[in-house]
DNA sequence: CATGAATGAGGTTTCATTCAT
DNA sequence: CATGAATGAAACCTCATTCAT
């Protein structure tokens, strides 16, 4: 079984040599004008190669935002479990501070991975790559609404659907992602992506909060007169 | 004069009827898939004549999006002028419904504005056309901070610096868009974005406000029931 | 009208001098060694042209046989109708005449069209495609199997199912055409179809004879005697 | 010389293997599509190995249609050696037999030996391949010929070059197993090669026999009425 | 001998764009 | 202005063949 063992670890380090290459090049010219040629090159192989590891250019395309979705609910599995002392509150600043980490970790790979979700290219996906790609999504969204669903059950939070919250978490995040970028591209702005993310997440907190008063803020409002200083609009 | 203003007219009438033609293409099959003999064909005219209007295919494809943030900016505007005597809580819920009609009126290129916007087809753009677009999106941006600036300035709202609500809230509805559409794609999921949409900006608005309990807030509580209910997940 | 009219002549133009050119490279090369961009530089267009009249190489190559079909076709037509007056004995040995034009006219063709006759290249042909090619085959071999009718109803020929006969007929022609052409292949032999098939005539025609001896049989006997010299094996 | 010997024997046990292997993916997709990984995996045998055993793929293929040549002049042999005793007419059925044995044995394989003779691959054959078929080729006419010469020494066919008849024999049957092949595939039609086979072989040795009226025949006018009967057209 | 991963040349096809009419 | 046939570059992808293990 050994010899299996290792042939199996070679094929996946070529995938990932691969992988790398390709997320390179894609970050570089975009999916459209990035050519298997341009990754092959990168991956210091032959165009050949790469369909023995994937079977088109939109698979591989995938297989990057796979690998962040998956990167994705590792981050989230560990700010559900291990921190499983902190306040709802806390968690919440804590599932931010891990979506933030993942944009850090590969940022270009992110933005992909919005642009694959409602895109052409999801049509010319097999069904396994779909339903791994589903499955991922819906279980981060899980963990996600896990996580608001505490705050709810303890009487912290207002009554609403967990899910719809961490829809409105993950997307407001997302959002926010898009959107600073774009202002990057558009007229050559700096990044506030991290600052606005604070704000953001200390209005929805309040915003979640059934009592606003009595909540524990993490000092929000305090935090909220430097950040105002540092937004430069 | 007349002759010339007349051929102008007639110039814009040509454009809108490729615009119409270029709209439901890209809408239908997305930008790379969509040829430009496929938008001809549509339009009635032939692939050449096309050039006569538009540089290239980017620029069609921008010009869009240019159209819909032209959109966008009215519909802003009329939020912000005509309403002038609504509270600044209910012009927040204006600006939802505002953004809300901009999905209806045209959800597709919505999305491939959300596309455009950090995409590799910027860097084909003419700067004027970049200009624009930055022109354009920043004085929607601005009559969404003037919005809640007001709230701020009457003591309302949170002291936050109003452009990064405006931020916060742009990122928000554009990525709950792009975050449903997603679903709807993956999963075949129905669309609840109307119904996320309106919880989030009611957690928002509480969030947003300085003191929630004294907050007019528009029955938000009471409709949180029914919410909840016609949510899916 | 004429406008429209003049247009189609050039486009018919234009698909015959892309057929003519292909029917070159093909002949020479084969179908699988024949490159599009081969014919292309042959017919001197550039290969994305051959696209716009031709949806893809199989169906470029397909038209050719349809081509030989036709012709052959007409030349069966002229067999059985102006012939009137001829014996159903002459009619069959002018039967062999005109499928020989056939041969002469376009013989590599023709072979090709032995090997589209159940290959791979059928499946990736369009349904219309398909039922023309079906429905010009069944016609000639309608027109074939009428001259033997006539001999058939008159008592001449034995009492044969005449599209039996017919299809004999066919094969025999066909298998020896590949069979000369192939021995012409493998060991360099010199083409004697003209003859060969002179000598399989005269034997089909006695054979299908129902009273041998009365039968007019064109001094087949005479002619065997140069038959056999002229023949080499 | 024992152990060379046994070497020789694995070495044609594994040829065999292959050949098997490739006979059933060329017969099921055509030479042009079939892959040289499909055979090796049909083979249950890596890509590699079949280069140990065939130059190339050409030269598997023809290896295939070298051993049906191979089979087909056993056959022939049989019917000319076993029978021995049988009249010349009876040795000509025998021969329509056998050749029929033959295309029962391997339809497919058959089909595509008459298809490499006159194709693109012969080109690419090595000079020793071409002259194995060549004289395998020449082998089986020759047999044929040799039935043929009895009748025509015995006075009993008529005064024809013993080979040209061979020739026409096989060019007949040939030709009917293609056209009845094709008919199956463009048309869906069943396939009545055996029934047409045997009217053809009637025809055939009517027409060859000296005198008609003398001959044995084989119930061949008897026969006659059915076979009307069974053809469908 | 056997393997099978890697090669890379080369094929088919598409499509944005041009330009003579 | 409008046309639309023609272009031709360039992309994706295949697969016969090789060679280090």
């Amino acid at each position: 079984m050994g010899i299996k063992e290792r042939k199996n670890r070679e094929r996946e380090r070529r995938q990932q040599q691969i992988m790398v290459a390709a997320k390179r090049v894609f970050s570089q010219k975009g999916f459209g004008k990035a050519t298997m040629e341009d990754i092959a090159r990168e991956a210091e192989l032959s165009p050949g190669t790469l369909y023995l590891y994937f079977k088109n250019k939109d698979e591989l395309f995938s297989s990057l935002s796979l690998r962040i979705l998956q990167y994705l609910q590792l981050r989230l599995e560990h700010v559900f479990r291990s921190d499983e002392l902190l306040s709802p509150d806390r968690k919440v600043r804590a599932l931010k501070d891990a979506l933030y980490d993942v944009y850090e970790f590969d940022s270009l790979m992110l933005i992909n991975l919005f642009h694959l979700q409602s895109s052409e290219t999801l049509k010319n996906l097999s069904p396994k790559f779909l339903s791994d790609m589903n499955d991922l999504s819906r279980k981060s969204l899980d963990i996600m609404a896990n996580i608001f669903k505490e705050g709810v059950d303890a009487g912290i939070f207002i009554e609403q659907h967990p899910v719809a919250l961490a829809d409105i978490f993950w997307g407001m995040f997302s959002g926010l992602v898009l959107w600073e970028e774009s202002k990057k591209l558009i007229s050559g702005d700096k990044n506030y992506l991290k600052d606005t993310l604070e704000i953001a997440v200390d209005i929805l907190v309040r915003g979640i909060h059934k009592d606003f008063n009595t909540s524990e803020r993490g000092g929000g409002m305090d935090r909220d007169g430097e950040k105002k200083k540092s937004h430069p609009n």
